[in-house]
DNA sequence: CCGCATCCTCTCGGATACTG
DNA sequence: CAGTATCCGAGAGGATGCGG
């Protein structure tokens, strides 16, 4: 036990070193690539798109509206967009009267869905912790 | 191999089943607990701060400022704020002149940490990918 | 059915100056 | 040093209507 919370400590260090250590923020980078692939990956919509999508395998377009209740026109087709550009969704147009558009889930973005369910499965059995907290401290 | 793809695509859909099997998206929640919460701890600025506070155990204010660089004071304030009203860190003054306070995860925080960690190690090293995705994508 | 175009609102966030 | 107060601009995102 004990060396397994040193082994967590280890781990947690090697990689914010491999993250950071390297990072002169006295002249930083312009353009971090993990600032900006996250700033699409961690995307509140973006993540809801791509759980939904690791739910259910195929999903057209005003399906992923039902489910991701809430988000626009707008927003559903810039996400799915940039999704697409960035490799995690896969987008196939059928030529029917009227279309059907088809997303799905590449195998990168599948990878990607078993990274992010890690973490908001995590966070969906803390949250009653957090909201907690939240509530305790606006009693202060 | 096989079977660890197969355990895989099971787990999957087990978690995906306890996030999403519940939810009538007909009548959807006005709150959902995964969505608040995750609002807050997924937000590119404090993803940052954690991370920092993960690599320099205790930090103060003006440090964190430096370390996250862009970000301004009032934001850096606000997501202190927030993240510890979700109790993720802690914050400790000292009535010096000048005052000095710092900052440090909690126990839970180390823990989200970890989590976070995962993701964005993943990112980190699929990053060269998304982007050649990214490149690829934007000649066509 | 899929999504783009338009308009319009409104919040987020940056910059600066100031205080305990 | 650690923030707060204020102002201001940009741009994200919602609603609606149209077109392929």
């Amino acid at each position: 036990m004990e060396t397994n919370v040193d082994n967590q400590t280890v781990n947690r260090s090697e990689k914010l070193e491999k993250m950071f250590g390297h990072i002169d923020y006295q002249n930083p980078p312009e353009l971090c690539p993990v600032r900006d692939v996250m700033s699409v990956a961690s995307d509140q919509w973006s993540i809801l798109i791509l759980l939904w999508l690791g739910y259910f395998p195929v999903l057209r377009f005003n399906k992923l509206k039902k489910y991701v209740y809430g988000i626009s026109n707008k927003v559903l087709s810039q996400r799915l967009k940039t999704l697409e550009a960035d490799g995690y969704i896969s987008r196939k147009a059928y030529p029917e009267v009227p279309i059907r558009v088809e997303y799905e889930l590449t195998a990168f973005g599948e990878a990607y869905v078993d990274k992010l369910l890690e973490l908001t499965a995590w966070m969906q059995s803390h949250s009653p912790k957090v909201i907690a907290n939240r509530q305790k401290y606006g009693l202060e």
